[in-house]
DNA sequence: TTCATAGTTGACTAAACAGGTCATATAAGT
DNA sequence: ACTTATATGACCTGTTTAGTCAACTATGAA
């Protein structure tokens, strides 16, 4: 019941790349640290994973950097919060005969179905819009 | 983002002690755990937190055992779950300056608000009626 | 061509949490 | 007394979290 600082830290850097998507432009691992208070080595092994996941690509070399996939309107935070976290298998409900059983298991499921619809209706846009509302004389922070 | 299986055994628990409230019965943890496949020490130590929580008391000796402090109408999901997982301090946003940081925690936080906000919305009641509900000639089985 | 920049990969670690078990003490009903 | 049942605390194994470190590789720029 807890959001992983994992899942923050790749909204962060989703989010610094979405800022820079209609630019085309590439953006690196250390300013994204930098800018955003986000632990260098840590968002190295974040951004690998949102590589595998093929929400990003990467390009190497002096002005290498980082790149969104898609367009921010398509990517969720659901999305980004799978890329990072464990793959969850679903839970074996084997033996448990009782009915109390079966019925939490039942609201277990339902209060998680809701929170993944919360995270699948954010779009990685509509945050970056949020943001900039709330800072606009300040894009140079994005 | 996972449910505790010790929030599901809490929660079975308080079911298991609500469905004998109205007669006044105390409930031993060594029949919970038979009737609904809870591991016994495990359950003990559960039971001690939702007692220490103030939401059951109990009673030793040969026919002792647990009862619910309140009415079954009067008791969320939330305070169950409160009690058996961990204190959840507050997270101290300190030196995380950019407004990417300040968005995403708040979507964080409505996220986690929302999902607490359904688990009080469930009373320990209306828990009941829905197992008794599904399993109306069986109530043994409760 | 050399060089610095930046991504790639893999191993490693310390601490916390999950999901329990075991042993022992203590209290109370029969 | 004896048995049932709660009370308490220590202990344990495995996984996850939140990282770090070191070495390697590709590439643009001087």
């Amino acid at each position: 019941m807890q959001i992983p600082v994992k899942a923050h830290y790749a909204a962060i850097a989703m989010l610094a790349l979405a800022a820079r998507y209609r630019a085309g432009e590439l953006v690196s691992a250390r300013s994204v640290s930098a800018d955003h208070n986000v632990p260098n080595q840590f968002l190295v092994q974040i951004l690998q994973q949102l590589r595998a996941a093929g929400l990003i690509c990467s390009s190497r070399g002096s002005s290498g950097g980082f790149k969104l996939q898609r367009d921010p309107e398509t990517i969720t935070l659901a999305e980004i919060v799978d890329a990072v976290c464990s793959p969850q298998l679903s839970s074996t409900t084997e033996g448990d005969a009782s009915n109390l059983n079966q019925v939490m298991s039942q609201v277990w499921d339902e209060v998680i179905r809701q929170q993944r619809n919360q995270l699948e209706q954010r779009t990685l846009q509509a945050l970056l819009d949020q943001a900039i509302s709330h800072a606009p004389e300040a894009m140079f922070y994005i």
